[in-house]
DNA sequence: ATATTGATTGAATGTTTATTCAATGCAAAA
DNA sequence: TTTTGCATTGAATAAACATTCAATCAATAT
């Protein structure tokens, strides 16, 4: 043999980590375009060199976090729609969840805004767009569902349930951008003010 | 002399206005660095000679369309702000207006859309920059002005006036996003349920 | 008729950026 | 201490793209 497999595996794993940490911030502030390979490099420490050692392309970069942004949200909703919880409680648990998780770390909302950024752009690439058109939509049915339930037990005003999650999600990703413009200096707003747009009174 | 003076200008109008529309779409789709000058010239079927004869380059395509979204946009915060309105009224109609338009004309939320990508990315103009850095807060400033009016008159929450402003804002993005997502496809929500985040009962 | 002036074109040029590659470094096993 | 196999580099190459330019067109005033 050569050098220790394992420690060979974990610098692997650190070092994609550390371009792909890189990159999503990267791509959300200036879009998949507008991310030079030598932004990558400079901001990593990580020569040109070796990002190609570990990913095919740029593109794959994009994927690879489009993919797991995805996957990252999909599973949180879908979790959380399985809690033996009432409407309410659960709408409330994933505004607070979202809203404390987008000032704690700049990570959360950057995942919700790179596939805003992927699902508004033509020229993406065609596994990130492929991606984007089957699993998008899920959060929405979920949110959906969870609206419904709320509406039968009587604490969700009586819109569409679906055009009510559409809204939802419009706000959180209004909120997620300002974030990403304004960093810290951006507080997010108090969770019972968004809430009032959902819950009766 | 040669070609009549007016047709000349006129033709010049036309021409710019169409690259203006035209890069309007695109850069809000596709970002600044994401959007080629050829796609600007397939789109509008001018040569890439002829917009380099009427633009210095990409970046004062963008730069304008900055300057003009802005202006418009203050102009508009700072209108609504004069009319002998309720505090309340004011909102309704801002809201009102803004929802509207957005479901009528992509341009509108367009350009909503477009002072956000420029207020996110590090690589725009430096002109695109500075306009932003100055220009940008004014509307969050008479918004919260409006708000503070209604909090006298007992028509507004007892919020934070500014932060309610960086909220509504943040939503209306939000719904601009949506909409140059999905365009045709996304009806915008009553604006009852985004005024019951501002209004008391 | 033709001279003039701006509109218009698209191929040629130059720049920026992604990607490749040959060479070197480094830890562990033999 | 030599060999092995992956990590790592940065300069070389290639691709994509913005920008320029020399030439042509079209309307009108003379």
């Amino acid at each position: 043999m050569s050098r220790n497999k394992v420690l060979n595996e974990k610098i692997k794993d650190e070092r994609r980590e550390q371009i792909l940490t890189t990159a999503l911030r990267l791509f959300t502030k200036q879009g998949l375009a507008g991310t030079r390979i030598t932004e990558i490099s400079a901001k990593t420490g990580i020569s040109q060199g070796l990002i190609y050692h570990y990913f095919r392309s740029k593109e794959e970069i994009f994927t690879t976090l489009i993919r797991e942004a995805i996957e990252k949200i999909n599973t949180a909703a879908l979790e959380l729609e399985k809690q033996p919880l009432t409407a309410k409680e659960k709408i409330q648990l994933a505004l607070d969840g979202l809203l404390k998780g987008f000032d704690k770390k700049s990570e959360t909302s950057d995942f919700y805004f790179i596939i805003t950024h992927a699902a508004i752009s033509e020229n993406i690439p065609a596994e990130a767009k492929e991606i984007i058109a089957t699993q998008n939509e899920i959060k929405y049915h979920v949110m959906a569902r969870i609206f419904s339930q709320g509406q039968k037990e009587g604490s969700v005003k009586n819109h569409n349930a679906y055009e009510m999650a559409a809204l939802l999600f419009s706000t959180i990703n209004g909120l997620a951008l300002h974030k990403a413009i304004y960093g810290k200096g951006y507080k997010m707003p108090n969770k019972n003010i968004l809430l009032s747009m959902f819950l009766n009174d």
